[in-house]
DNA sequence: CTCTGGATAATTTGATCATATTCTTGGGGC
DNA sequence: GCCCCAAGAATATGATCAAATTATCCAGAG
């Protein structure tokens, strides 16, 4: 999926065009998209500008936002920290992903190109080396990148945009998966998704998707139990 | 709907305890969402200190989070200003509001109560009290909260805030709908829903969701075709 | 004498504001 | 018609105020 809420930023990157709060917004985002954060952790507006050199105002301005999408969690007092997901929340998070992904996925299915689902595989070819190599941050950055690419072909900006969101919720309880990482080899669904886009079967496609969803939140699940 | 990303406030109103940022939001929220806004008009920070009689700081922090929530739109250069939808941008959320709002539907179809049920009729009366009399703001309250209501019984707390979220693009695009407002009169959906909702039918309640959505988006679209 | 409990002080952090800087833009001069 | 300059608005900084958590200290009980 496309980062929400782009900025529109110079075509083929000149450099210092961005204003400060995006680039921190982007950084920040992208660390707990990718697991650089621990469930729990406080975040600090002073501990932010001192580490990333900017002002308290675009540090404000990007913790704001990633409240909103949810990415952080305001804590009553006036702290935020990144959230702690329960059994419930991930039965929400379960819930509303499937709703949207698999509609999402339902309508790649007639958009896509050929080249589309070769590239597809070429990142899930990705994926597995970095699951064969133990590479965790590849790992998360293939995967979220499979999902991305997969629904910029479905041509539904605002349900990608929601979906993008929930991504971010549970971003940082995917860091724990990481410790049984190569133990257990379950049943790669993207494999399944890629069948269905070839034989150019929506309900297929949305099942499949729906499988693959329900294995991820069932793997933060169990990281979930096990970091009690 | 719940109002989205609420930040925990004191229990039975005491007053002076939200933040001056929360309150800005809230406030530019209920504007935007019942039509003080028009479409294209430029928000511009220095305009609401004024009105509002906060700091720049807290009226910045409120506006980037309504572009987070797309109820506002960055324009490019550093203007902000009230979404202008166009054709595609509205089957674009009529797409998104049906994926998510049936959905809601049809799981809140067997967790509402008889006097929940009761609850929305008593709304939908009122809503039809405003049509009569040609009160479009109650008219706009009214069906907000018969949505709203609804979706609270849906325990699905995730996707009612993405509603919520959708519900806030197209807000000041649904003042234009009020210059026709007593002279054609729409089969009433909510009727059916309330129909289905009785008979404890979640297909027939995401069906008649499906037909609610499918026909607020079609006023706005014709206020659209109307405002050029 | 030691340990626990509560209350107060100190530090840390968030919220707001006033100010300086940078960028966009619109108009006037060449 | 193009370029330069000025005005206005947004961005970013640092300072200041308020709130909350943490630390400390003293009193009383065991």
């Amino acid at each position: 999926m496309r980062p929400p809420n782009s900025q529109p930023s110079e075509a083929s990157g000149s450099g210092a065009k961005a204003p400060a709060h995006e680039t921190v917004y982007q950084t920040l985002r992208k660390q707990i998209l990718f697991g650089d954060f621990a469930p729990g952790q406080a975040v600090t507006i002073q501990g932010l500008t001192g580490s990333l050199n900017v002002g308290m105002t675009p540090v404000r301005e990007a913790i704001r936002r990633l409240i909103s999408d949810g990415a952080l969690v305001f804590q009553g007092n006036r702290r935020v920290s990144v959230p702690i997901l329960c059994a419930s929340d991930i039965d929400e998070l379960n819930y509303a992903r499937k709703t949207i992904e698999c509609e999402i996925a339902r309508r790649a299915t007639s958009r896509v190109s050929p080249e589309d689902i070769l590239e597809l595989q070429a990142i899930d070819d990705a994926l597995d080396r970095a699951i064969s190599t133990g590479d965790v941050a590849g790992y998360l950055a293939q995967n979220y990148r499979f999902h991305t690419v997969l629904y910029s072909h479905a041509d539904a900006p605002v349900l990608t945009d929601l979906a993008d969101r929930l991504w971010l919720r549970f971003g940082p309880s995917l860091r724990v998966v990481c410790g049984r990482f190569g133990t257990q080899s379950f049943p790669d669904r993207h494999k399944d998704i890629l069948e269905a886009l070839r034989k150019a079967d929506s309900e297929l496609a949305a099942l499949a998707m729906g499988r693959d969803v329900a294995q991820g939140m069932e793997q933060v699940s169990l990281g979930l139990d096990e970091g009690n």
